[in-house]
DNA sequence: AGGGCGCGGTAGACACCGTCTACCGCATCT
DNA sequence: AGATGCGGTAGACGGTGTCTACCGCGCCCT
């Protein structure tokens, strides 16, 4: 209850950046949304970068409370490691498309405080699962480079389709294609 | 000479976002580089995202002539279209990275003028280009989805590793190797 | 029980930003 | 010679992030 502002603030800035978009992500304009002064928010967060931090931290962790749902949804044991990137996959380019604005922020390096955000640590363990994934589908390959590639891949789509640049070039009117052809390419073609 | 002022402002532009960053792209601050008062820029360009839409052309201008560049020094008729994508590629990561915050800015969509900026008509013959070189490489795919796939790896390369969030993870203190492997992913593993 | 104190928020100032408007010097053209 | 308009100046306005002074009120301590 005492930081309750805290979390309103976060709540009002993914409420904004939702419906309005990065450039709308104010400090005023998201205290004037939760209701207090301009001056308010330097209690919780000294400056503008550490209020949207916080806010883009929220994204992160949506995004892989929605990667676990993905994975367990795929049912207990029975999925291989290339559905499970498959559907790691699928769930990211969701998020991204579902959530642009938040997604934009999350990776809006310049507005974040990295050293806060403490994303590089948090986003170690998940990468060592990748690794490990794609290590069992290609054996063959160095599983690190090839799962760098296949994030930058997902990124990028993810980027372009929000864009709108790939749609009309690709001639796609929904992004499935170009993930399968990028799983397809990664990871060779699926089972059979 | 009479519009001398209007490139005066683009040079300052792509001088200043190459020293100080996307963010120092300030009207005023160009105005003053240029020896103007900070009104003056209106006068070729009504409005901020005009400006930064002209220094994003120029960017975008440069980095098509590195791409011309590359392949010349191909040779003339020796090399096969897997290695003119590859030049292609490379040219574009050397370039990404060499001019690191104006690649940035000609893909920040939030401050460009993309009907001004023309970029979907001039990107439509290079996009076609390299959808015929791909389709030589791989005619069992889809060139198109293809393509569309390799460009956004690409650019999330570039992103990335501008970020500094795949040397670490990858292990590699140089984009080659994700280049390379990106490359081979997409057209297949090198000829032989 | 009463008084000091600090937490959490307000209010206003400052410099800077993009845009707009009024102005103005000066070359050019008739 | 005089009117015109091009190219640039100067200042105002509202908005922004940051900083500082203030302040109300609950809490703790004696």
């Amino acid at each position: 209850m005492s930081d309750s502002l805290r979390t309103r603030l976060i709540d009002a800035g993914v409420d904004l950046v939702t419906a309005e978009g990065v450039h709308a992500l104010t400090l005023r304009e998201i205290a004037r949304r939760a209701g207090v002064s301009h001056g308010a928010p330097r209690r919780y967060f000294p400056t503008h970068l550490e209020l949207l931090s916080a806010i883009a931290r929220r994204g992160f962790t949506e995004l892989a409370a929605s990667g676990s749902r993905a994975i367990e949804e795929l049912g207990p044991g029975t999925a291989g490691p290339r559905e499970r990137i498959a559907a790691l996959g699928h769930a990211y380019l969701d998020f991204a498309l579902a959530n642009r604005g938040l997604h934009e922020l999350m990776f809006r390096h310049d507005l974040l405080d990295s050293n806060t955000l403490g994303l590089r640590e948090a986003s170690l363990p998940v990468f060592a699962l990748l690794v490990d994934l794609v290590g069992q589908v290609r054996p063959d390959a160095d599983a690190r480079l090839v799962t760098g590639a296949l994030l930058a891949n997902l990124y990028g789509i993810a980027q372009l389709w929000a864009w709108g640049s790939l749609q009309l070039t690709t001639g796609a009117d929904d992004f499935t294609p170009l993930l399968r052809t990028a799983l397809d390419a990664h990871l060779g073609p699926a089972r059979r």
